[in-house]
DNA sequence: CCAATGGCTGACCGGACGGTCAGCCCTTAA
DNA sequence: TTAAGGGCTGACCGTCCGGTCAGCCATTGG
């Protein structure tokens, strides 16, 4: 928290918005600071000249995106009563929060699917922090009895993750998968995870076995 | 298929091998030349004189990968005539075949999660092939009345798939995540996934709804 | 009016990269 | 025995990289 301090505006802001823009698109390694200096409309040395390295920069790029990411999921887990309402729309919220931050989420899977990345650590306590508290939702509805009682809670959020994840990292090659082309509107997209995964987590009572919407 | 001829045996596969391996573990921009020649115990120079360039290198070694790839999942499908169990066994085939081949996996996956990458089309093809024809498996199972009619195969496929990417690109940071100490024992992990899959996707006749093992 | 400060820059640096090349050496066939 | 050819190499090249540096210039405080 003392290095990494994030500023306001000025051509230091202009400096963090291209380079968030820049490392989200190509990697680390796949930007140059020269490339990054053009893209933010100032010179190199200047760049140096208000971030140490090109790790430091990369590091408050990724503070600052942590910062705003985690303010934004709060507001996914309230509302809604119903148990089955709430993870239905707990579904659709975490995919539709990663395709809103779409540049960030590639450069944070980098991070945690690279070995030895310069931010696994600060990646890792972003994703931990967000995936338990969803893990936990899930955990308190089945030990509520809402939920079937046999399944593993941080499994069927590691779901909701994986697909969420691949629809966002993968969507080039999902795209040429046949007989899938309903991947291009997320929500159908969504509907057809939720459908399975209700099936897999509704408790045995039947409380109403409308699959998703 | 006319370029990327692949030797079998002498410095050429020495250098292949060599290349699999270190572009597996750090990806096509992260190996040098040099760092290569070094670990395959050749000069860099006769680097190019097998293959004209890094990429024709790196095209070679990912159609080799290909082939020993597919050769190897055709072996899974096969076998268990109850659909339960086949399906069963195809969730922990699916992993275990995953495991096996780590470096190729994150090779593969590199290509197909980021754009532009050398081997884009290569790798989606392999990822298509080898997933339409476990999807058709799914669809036919479920078309035969053997699963729930309302799911749809590609996407419980595609949370195989999912959960099994993940597992093996993001070891580092899942086990970081609390309560997922089972994440250690792939066989456990797949059983996690099953138990709620099958959940998801059995029919609702109650054809023994014992879960998985 | 001047000196000092700090944002900012063009020019430059050492090093690593992918790739080239002339030529060495070992095998082979006449 | 020797000429030819190909596997193989050390030395080298141009380019691009992250990072440095001396100094320009506009603002500001005395």
């Amino acid at each position: 928290m003392s290095r990494y301090t994030i500023p306001a505006a000025g051509k230091s802001s202009q400096i963090l918005d291209a380079a968030e823009r820049m490392f989200g698109a190509h990697g680390f390694e796949g930007v140059s600071m020269s490339a990054l200096a053009t893209e933010a409309g100032v010179s190199k040395a200047n760049i140096f000249h208000h971030f140490r390295s090109k790790e430091e920069l990369y590091m408050t790029v990724l503070h600052r995106a942590r910062k705003r990411f985690v303010s934004q999921l709060l507001s996914l887990t309230d509302n809604h009563d119903d148990p089955q309402a709430r993870i239905h729309a707990l579904t659709h919220a975490y995919l539709r929060q990663m395709l809103e931050n779409e540049p960030l989420v590639r450069l944070l899977m980098r991070e945690l699917m690279e070995k030895r990345r310069p931010g696994k650590v600060l990646s890792e306590r972003l994703f931990a922090d967000n995936f338990s508290e969803l893990v936990g939702l899930l955990r308190e509805a089945q030990e509520r009895g809402e939920l079937r009682a046999g399944f593993d809670p941080g499994m069927a959020m590691l779901i909701i993750a994986a697909i969420s994840i691949i629809y966002i990292q993968g969507s080039d090659f999902l795209r040429h998968l046949p007989s899938m082309a309903w991947i291009e509107n997320p929500d159908l997209f969504s509907d057809a995870l939720w459908e399975i995964l209700w099936h897999g987590i509704a408790p045995p009572t039947p409380t109403k076995t409308t699959n998703g919407n």
